[in-house]
DNA sequence: CGTCTTTGACCAGCGC
DNA sequence: GCGCTGGTCAAAGACG
């Protein structure tokens, strides 16, 4: 029982027994009628014997016989429950007051965190300021390195992959090699990286090597995407089939976000372009499909469609790798997909080596209880190929991951996505296990409507320079990253009051939700927090020197300061070929399956910053905005 | 006039 | 083989 919770039952309590007395005086009144009617009977005699009275006068009297017998009743009850009254209220002073104490600690507690967010902050301007000079001086004008740096404000999106030229796969994979060398202990590589490790091995050992690459495709062949696709189609037959498959891997796995939107589209940033509808089955609304115009040969597409449930919420399913920069308003959700995406495909791809099994791998994750259920063979070696089998599908041909932004912990409104877990988990319906990422609040469902849902997204600063420190958000950056922070706090803040009460370490896990309702309630409270965290989790890919390496590349124990070590977090490496937002949902090399009691800390992304200007956004919105 | 959306047609995969 | 469904194409129209 939290102390919120306390407070409000006693006031329930108290409310309860007036109630019991007011219904109890009901009683009362009944004897007072009956005293009254003796007393009246009296009066009659009194009357009888005073004639001058007029009857106005006799029911007065009588009625203030009556009150005043009724709180002489009133009072000998009020005593007793007084003394309730009173107990009840110092204990929820106390209560309070212990709230307030909890309060001042979680204060002090941000204050500590957001004094190391500046000093990392710190950190991290000093050697990218460093990096750029040695840049500067160097007279190598390597492409590598301006494509790196390029990189700091367009950043390409890559699901899974990172479409590049093999000089610069090379070199992720070099970056990559010698992050696991570092530490071997520590977190697995992105997909991306241990993929292109894996491409100097034969074809023969990874048959189905490229479909692994479900997210990128390699730069000479970016270019002709459509046209090889559509090429594809015509030459298919026989045996053709599985090279088809192999050298056309762009649409293995997608990446579903469901948010509740307004618009026709999601302004995520991207330029789409428009180039079919279809009626789907089962969903009466229609579904779009978009592709990707920024770059004339990007085989990015997306499909958006409403659901028929909710017609509030507004399914966007991207598909591809963006095959050229992207602006910085469109890293966002091209770093969140791309995180989920490569979660997803390192999961997948995990499991796919175990055939069958991979269809019942499931990946779930509960921002809001910050639970994160892998499936079971989540964490065994990896094989990035999928198995031919698994790209023949009934309904969800491909691997989709769902960004959950609903929020409808309840299931009112997200019933069929959110919340999938490996319970619930039926392949007979989606032979890919859908991965269900709820970023939504527990909450109010209104205030779900993440930042760029409505087309007129809130770009902050904040969420931008986040974005250049490397940190992924999702949903709602405040609350989400709040709670994941909450969790944090609240336990650590519980062993503080294990010491100190003993009534809290019987509820920990209430006293954690009433925390985090009272923190997350406070929206001050709540950017701190995001602000803090970020610095702690999400600027991981940003390299060491923004606090990655203290959580995921030090091993498989995430050890905050203060925190108790968290297992099976999912860490950031360094982003191979410089793309900070390349891989974040990596997982670790724990030979232990992942119990669903454990609490992972996912680096997730969240700023959907927007573009204040329209040109960035989908025709669909600009016609939105222009209606 | 160029760009974009609309929409019917077409194609491929899959299940029966 | 047939029908259903999802996905894509491309002509036509709308729009700025």
């Amino acid at each position: 029982m939290t102390k919120m919770d306390a407070i409000r039952r006693a006031r329930h309590e108290v409310l309860l027994k007036e109630d019991e007395r007011d219904d109890s005086s009901g009683d009362e009144g009944s004897c007072r009628e009956e005293i009254a009617t003796k007393v009246g009977s009296k009066r009659d005699d009194w009357k009888s014997s005073s004639p001058e009275h007029g009857d106005s006068g006799k029911q007065v009297v009588v009625a203030t016989e009556q009150e005043r017998t009724a709180m002489e009743a009133d009072h000998a009850k009020e005593s007793s429950s007084q003394k309730e009254l009173d107990d009840q209220l110092e204990s929820a002073r106390a209560e309070m007051g212990e709230a307030r104490d909890e309060n001042q600690r979680l204060k002090i507690y941000l204050d500590r965190i957001v004094k190391d967010y500046r000093t990392l902050q710190m950190k991290f301007h000093d050697i990218t300021d460093q990096q750029e000079e040695t840049n500067k001086k160097s007279t190598d004008p390597v492409d590598d390195h301006q494509g790196i740096d390029q990189h700091h404000e367009l950043v390409s999106l890559t699901l899974g992959r990172i479409s590049g030229e093999p000089k610069r796969d090379g070199k992720s994979c070099k970056t990559s090699s010698q992050w696991e060398n570092h530490d071997k202990k520590s977190l697995s590589l992105g997909l991306d990286c241990t993929f292109e490790a894996s491409k100097s091995d034969t074809n023969e050992t990874l048959p189905n090597l490229s479909s692994v690459n479900s997210f990128g495709e390699p730069k000479e062949e970016a270019g002709e995407a459509w046209q090889r696709s559509k090429a594809l189609k015509t030459m298919r037959g026989g045996d053709d089939d599985e090279v088809i498959m192999q050298q056309n891997p762009a649409k293995k796995a997608r990446v579903s976000v469901r948010a509740r939107c307004d618009t026709p589209t999601m302004n995520d940033g991207c330029q789409w372009r428009k180039y079919g509808q279809k009626i789907a089955k089962g969903n009466p609304c229609p579904r779009a499909y978009y592709r990707c115009t920024a770059a004339p040969s990007c085989p990015v597409r997306k499909q958006v469609q409403r659901c028929a449930e909710d017609m509030t919420i507004l399914t966007t399913t991207y598909e591809g790798t963006h095959n050229h920069p992207l602006p910085i308003s469109a890293t966002a959700m091209a770093s969140t997909t791309s995180a989920a995406a490569s979660m997803l495909l390192s999961g997948s791809s995990s499991s796919s080596g175990y055939g069958p099994s991979f269809n019942s791998g499931t990946i779930a994750v509960d921002l809001h209880g910050q639970n994160y259920y892998l499936p079971d063979n989540y964490s065994k070696s990896k094989q990035f190929y999928l198995s031919n089998s698994s790209l023949s599908s009934s309904s969800s041909p491909y691997p989709t991951i769902t960004l959950d932004l609903t929020s409808s912990p309840s299931g009112t409104a997200s019933s069929h996505f959110s919340r999938f877990t490996a319970s619930n988990y039926r392949p007979e319906i989606q032979k890919f296990a859908p991965t269900s990422l709820n970023f939504g609040s527990s909450e109010s469902s209104n205030a779900m409507a993440p930042p760029w849902g409505s087309g007129f997204l809130a770009t902050s600063g904040q969420s931008h320079s986040r974005n250049h420190l490397g940190s992924l958000n999702i949903g709602r950056p405040a609350m989400d990253q709040g709670n994941i922070y909450d969790q944090f706090c609240m336990q650590k803040i519980n062993d503080h009051l294990a010491a100190a009460t003993s009534q809290q370490t019987q509820l920990p896990a209430d006293t954690i939700a009433a925390a985090t309702k009272a923190i997350t309630a406070d929206p001050s409270f709540q950017s701190a927090l995001a602000a803090a965290l970020s610095s702690i989790i999400g600027t991981g890919a940003g390299g060491s020197a923004t606090g990655a390496a203290n959580l995921g590349g030090g091993g498989n124990h995430l050890v905050p300061k203060w925190g108790p070590p968290v297992t099976n977090s999912f860490s950031s490496p360094p982003p191979p070929n410089g793309n900070p937002c390349a891989s974040y949902f990596n997982k670790t090399t724990s030979s232990q399956p992942p119990a669903s009691s454990k609490t992972i800390f996912v680096p997730l992304s969240l700023p959907f910053s927007t573009p204040s200007n329209a040109a960035s956004a989908s025709p669909a919105d600009k016609n939105d905005r222009a209606n």
